[in-house]
DNA sequence: TGTACATCAGTGAACGCGCGTTCACTGATGTAC
DNA sequence: TGTACATCAGTGAACGCGCGTTCACTGATGTAC
């Protein structure tokens, strides 16, 4: 049955919160087109009356979960100490660390929109890098994400607890940020 | 037709060789059975007489990939270089970085042969790592790890080739092995 | 060393399940009067 | 403001393709004598 326009907005806005969090439990391939519409509610037909395929509905969500929210990084060693905890190994937010290796061979739309955020991340972390000219800090900003995307993804392949927190830990030790 | 034992042993080597190269080019589930087969010049059918599954195919391959090759590391900083070039960003080695979020949510053979790899790796960048006691050599070798996986995670996504190129190239400065 | 036969690695057709996608239908929305 | 009807978001059955897996068959290997 038809439904109000809102309704069909909201729809459309949970479609898109159920897909970007089921990706980053299981990846693109391991989640199904009804799995998505049922985390959101709804039976798996009307998806194309949201989206054009799967891949349009992938491209969507990782757009969705990266969109503009300007990080505000007010508390540059708060953000770090929060990316690099266990509670956020165990429920990954990070599309990089969570998604790196399917989005480097996913669509061209992905890659684009995943490089404009890591750009921002970049400008983000840029004001609380260490180094005499904004050259040095950019460097050192671009190493302190690797190192924590890094770290994250080291520490999610592990099956060791006591080895995936000492990765954890000896990351977030070696950064500067406080 | 009946083949030989040595031959069937080189088959087996083959089909684990184009296995882990295929999956580290495009992940697990976007290869197929029928296509480890034909780039190791067999046909699908004779799979099942080497491993019981695919997913059995998956474990041994990581297993062949990351077996105790003594990472002999003579020259930290060499090893640096080459692991963050362009040719090993475009032709990828590294399971952890080419393969780290399909393995988080692998099996757990897969990530038990991928832990004891890390460990490898870590004891193999201890005496190339900075700091006054062993722990802080052993702190340091995980961060200069984490850095380079994450940095080839994010040069591997990135669609911009200068922004990827300047990713590699600020991990690679930031690291103190020389 | 040579011959006869049993074994079994590899072949390729076929099977069946899962999943992306389609479609006829339903009934609530929202517009025209 | 109320009523009649066209629209269309969502439903759920069905389709069809791809891929993992199976199986009857082939013919070279390797063993027994």
């Amino acid at each position: 049955m038809k439904v109000s326009r809102e309704q069909v907005a909201e729809n459309r806005r949970r479609i898109l919160d159920a897909a970007a969090q089921l990706f980053r439990q299981r990846g693109f391939e391991n989640v199904t087109v009804a799995e998505v519409m049922s985390a959101a509610g709804l039976t798996h037909g009307g998806f194309y009356g949201h989206f054009d395929s799967k891949d349009a509905l992938i491209d969507a969500a990782i757009a969705h979960e990266t969109h503009p929210q300007r990080v505000s990084l007010a508390n540059p060693g708060r953000y770090a100490d929060s990316y690099l905890s266990r509670q956020h190994r165990d429920n990954i937010t990070c599309p990089f660390s969570a998604l790196g290796g399917e989005v480097a061979r996913g669509s061209t739309a992905v890659r684009h929109t995943m490089t404009e955020s890591l750009r921002r991340q970049i400008d983000a972390v840029i004001p609380a890098s260490q180094g005499a000219t904004a050259q040095e800090r950019r460097r050192n900003a671009i190493a302190t994400l690797s190192t924590m995307v890094g770290a994250m993804v080291l520490a999610r392949i592990v099956d060791d607890e006591r080895l995936s927190d000492e990765v954890l830990t000896a990351a977030r030790a070696s950064l500067p940020l406080s």
